[in-house]
DNA sequence: TGAGTCACG
DNA sequence: ACGTACGTGACTCAG
């Protein structure tokens, strides 16, 4: 299409400024998949490729500003002069114009000091006298002077998806006067954009009026008594040097010296693989694709399995693969390997086939060579299902660095990563499977330096993935390998107590309500609870009655039935945890085996699956029982060292407030200083009900606070709880300054950020949906908070964990992170040792302005844990 | 498969 | 005038 010849054709000579600016303002909420602004590029470029589509141009210039105007400043330093600054979201976008127009191969023109209005006015004098038609496009309606016999003007209707042709014809009958009068019109009644003064009280249609039936301006000064009346005969003569300058600053020069041939001017060529980068990473596919640009481009060369034989598992690696750096490939299959492929170089790998039970020993090669660097997906998983403990290579997991680079995703396959950091697509489901695993190798290969590079370049490879996340892999892979000791009978007794009751509270249920039915049964639920038996509907969901625990604790007021329901309902979830746990047991080990996933929370946590050991109950009793199958060994105890307020000691450290800060330095109760001050009540005189307020209320500022979810956890009037919050910030104001600059600069940058430079973006900053648009600020607000707090114990388990050849305490083991405590088991003997390390090592994790306290425990099992006497002054 | 619910920090 | 606290994973039902 853009390469179309079309001789004869008129020049398009385009306005870039004004359409960029009008493209901004006419979209909202467009950002890059890497969070910048994107709404003015899309617009602009959008509107140019329609241009492109609809004038059987020949040619395309693009006009950009370029700083002031110093000619027309020198007339009137405050020309624009009121003109509000470019919004900060937009200033960006201009270069982005540019690379666009780069990759599409329209030239563009920009000099210093010059107005694109008037290198268009030149231009199209220019095309005019070569005899040659010219279409000026803009959404300022200042180039309508340049309309001639050859040229017109195209302006942009609300917004930029319409445009409005003005030709010679046109301005004849709606002005009713000549294009370069409009000059004269202008002079007269001013531009307040442009902050051009023109003469005071004369409008557009005086001025036009006048023009029409006197003549230019020097025509309409010399004699201003023939516009009649008194008034404007008076301000034409006491503003007669005002008109004056406004019709020189009016004037759209025509002979700026422009260093661009107009012989040279030619149809653009787009450069597709410039373009096809520069609008991918845009995010723009859709444009991609309409201009008919391969968006999966070629296909690696892949690394050729060929050329090495297929080896069976038991041979083990071939020797060219037991050193140096490699990449390798795998895929799962059940518990184990479908495939491991390995390749040193891009000429030759090998492609071993697993025998059941022997998975082992090639991967203990793999990962045993002293200095070498093992390059892949997911390295912790395959160290996992290897059963290698303690890797020697270096580590480098690609989806790990992706993960870096954009937390939200919610997968990081090779192929993606192929697409989004090579440009480049993996062979097809179609391809014979060496072909695409000797491709998948290649890329492989290609990717660890470029990922390295791009963390580099985002700040996150030091010390974020070389100190923190990549030596966190084999610990991860270590903890899942070890597991944790549980005891089924002690399920097993527990499950059958749980089921007997889940029995009799059903029959109660059933009983009151005369009738058998599902209670786990949301929808059955609703109609007999809100149909049948008449309860009132307090909230609805998308689909039916809303009975969650918070409608049923209302209810269970006046309703007995629905205090039942919830009691079946938490009987029924623990029956959950007993079947879910004993069916997790390894058979092998007597242990259960979670993953922690160190690529799925957005804001840096780990998660714990298969089963989730990340949410044992603890809250209620009746749950809590559970922990008591999980069990240390004879000899052994749990140790438990978890880190006390770990978010609020953060928000004070980041806040810098006095309150805050103040208070953990003095190593009060946060949430009774909290009450204290939000309060107005002294420290001692703080009740319980007042406690758990502002417990709440810390809760809520940790999570980016609204009068309404407070109201909602307090049960109270929103209203009410507003006045917490108000009364927290004005006590707080460190917190609230910090709040609303990390906001400001959350906006701003696209992204938000950790003390440890840990990254999250939050396009929805801009979103143009209101909730949309307030759940990306609270994000933005607990994202640096929870962030931070995942990088600190992280940083934590590294330092406790991660010299793999000497644990901290002979046989202690790491076993699971619940986010702010860290769970071993260790022997008897060792215990104390080890809470003492791991104290000292978790408190001297990070320095904040406030101390960071770690609490300890320890106990036979996970119910029956004792806080542990642990002196501090051991240094 | 999605919605609803609920366990944890 | 709107919908509302952050981050997870698992179970259950219903289509």
């Amino acid at each position: 299409m853009s390469n179309a010849t079309c001789d004869g054709g008129p020049v398009l000579l385009v306005d870039g400024t004004s359409l960029v600016y009008r493209a901004f303002f006419a979209i909202s909420g467009l950002t890059a998949p890497d969070g910048r602004p994107t709404n003015a590029v899309y617009g602009f470029t959008n509107m140019l490729l329609r241009l492109l589509e609809d004038s059987e141009c020949e040619a395309i210039v693009v006009a950009f500003d370029r700083g002031a105007p110093q000619y027309r400043l020198d007339i009137y330093p405050d020309y624009k002069g009121h003109r509000p600054e470019m919004p900060e979201e937009l200033r960006p976008q201009f270069d982005m114009v540019r690379e666009v127009l780069d990759g599409l191969g329209v030239p563009r023109i920009e000099i210093d000091g010059v107005e694109a209005d008037d290198i268009l006015g030149t231009l199209a004098r220019q095309v005019s006298e070569a005899g040659r038609r010219a279409i000026l496009v803009s959404g300022d309606k200042d180039l309508l002077q340049l309309i001639s016999d050859r040229t017109e003007v195209h302006l942009t209707r609300r917004g930029i998806t319409q445009m409005e042709t003005y030709d010679l014809a046109r301005i004849r009958e709606e002005y009713g006067v000549e294009p370069p009068m409009l000059i004269d019109v202008k002079g007269l009644m001013g531009d307040s954009s442009d902050n051009i003064p023109g003469v005071p009280g004369i409008g557009e249609k005086t001025a036009l009026k006048l023009v029409k039936n006197i003549g230019g301006l020097e025509a309409v000064l010399a004699d201003p008594d023939r516009a009649g009346g008194k008034a404007v005969p008076k301000r034409l003569r006491e503003h007669a040097e005002d008109a004056r300058m406004s019709r020189i600053l009016a004037e759209i020069h025509t002979d700026i010296p422009l260093d661009f041939d107009l012989e040279s001017l030619a149809p653009p060529e787009m450069d597709e693989s410039d373009l096809a980068k520069t609008l991918g990473q845009l995010g723009f596919t859709a444009l991609l694709e309409r201009l008919g640009v391969e968006t999966s481009p070629e296909t690696l060369p892949g690394v050729d399995l060929g050329a090495v034989e297929p080896s069976t598992w038991s041979e083990g690696l071939p020797g060219e693969f037991a050193e140096g750096d490699v990449a390798v490939d795998w895929r799962p299959d059940g518990e184990g390997l479908a495939y491991l492929a390995v390749s040193a170089d891009p000429e030759s790998g090998v492609l071993l086939r697993p025998e059941p039970g022997a998975m082992r020993a090639p991967l203990e090669q793999l990962f045993s060579g002293e200095g070498r660097r093992v390059v892949g997906c997911d390295l912790g998983e395959l160290l996992a299902r290897a059963g290698v403990r303690e890797p020697v290579a270096d580590l480098l997991d690609l989806q790990l660095a992706a993960y870096l680079l954009d937390p939200s995703r919610s997968s990081y396959p090779l192929e993606s990563l192929a697409a989004t950091y090579l440009e480049t697509a993996l062979p097809p489901d179609s391809e014979p499977e060496e072909a695409r695993i000797g491709a998948r190798l290649a890329a492989v290969a290609l990717l660890g330096p470029a990922l390295e590079g791009e963390l580099a370049a985002a700040g996150l490879k030091d010390p974020l993935f070389d100190e923190i996340e990549t030596p966190l892999i084999p610990i991860l892979a270590r903890m899942r390998i070890d597991g944790i000791a549980v005891d089924p009978d002690t399920l097993r007794e527990q499950g059958e107590s749980i089921e007997e009751r889940i029995e009799a509270v059903q029959g109660d249920i059933w009983e009151i309500v005369g009738r058998e039915f599902n209670v786990s049964s949301s929808k059955q639920l609703g109609e007999v609870l809100f149909e049948e038996m008449g309860l009132p509907v307090i909230r609805k969901t998308k689909t039916g009655y809303s009975a969650d625990a918070e409608v049923l604790g209302q209810l269970s007021v006046d309703y007995p039935v629905a205090g039942m329901v919830l009691e079946y309902r938490s009987l029924v979830k623990l029956r959950g945890y007993v079947s879910g746990l004993l069916g997790e047991i390894d058979p092998e080990t007597g242990r259960i085996h979670t993953t922690f996933h160190q690529v799925v929370a957005a804001t840096g946590r780990l998660s714990s699956s298969d089963p989730n050991l990340q949410n044992i109950p603890i809250r209620e009793e009746t749950g809590r029982r559970l922990r008591r199958a999980f069990v240390a060994p004879e000899d052994h105890v749990l140790l438990a060292a978890d880190y006390s307020q770990i978010e609020l000691r953060i928000l004070a450290h980041l806040s810098e407030d006095e309150t805050l800060t103040d208070a953990f330095n003095r190593g009060e109760d946060i949430h009774r200083r909290t009450a204290s001050e939000v309060f107005g009540v002294p420290m001692d005189e703080v009740d319980g009900r007042l406690r758990n307020a502002a417990k709440e209320v810390n809760f809520g500022i940790i999570y980016g606070i609204s009068g309404f979810g407070l109201a909602r956890s307090l049960k109270i009037d929103p209203a009410e709880a507003q006045e917490y919050i108000d009364g927290y910030l004005e006590r707080m104001p460190g917190v609230q300054r910090y709040m609303e600059d990390v906001v400001v600069e959350a906006r701003e940058r696209g992204y938000v950020r950790t003390m440890f430079g840990r990254i999250r973006y939050l396009p929805d900053l801009h979103h143009r949906v209101y909730h949309r648009r307030m759940f990306a600020e609270r994000m933005a607000l607990n994202t640096p908070i929870q962030g931070a707090a995942a990088d600190i114990i992280k940083k934590a388990m590294v330092q406790l964990e991660g010299d793999r050849y000497a644990p901290v305490v002979e046989g202690a083991r790491l076993l699971l992170q619940v986010h702010d405590e860290l769970i071993w088991e260790v022997p008897r003997e060792g215990a104390e040792d080890l809470a003492r390390r791991a104290r000292r090592i978790m408190e001297a994790a990070t320095d904040l302005l406030v101390p960071l306290q770690v609490d300890l425990k320890s106990g036979s099992n996970w119910y029956d844990m004792q806080p542990m006497e642990v002196s501090r002054d051991d240094a």
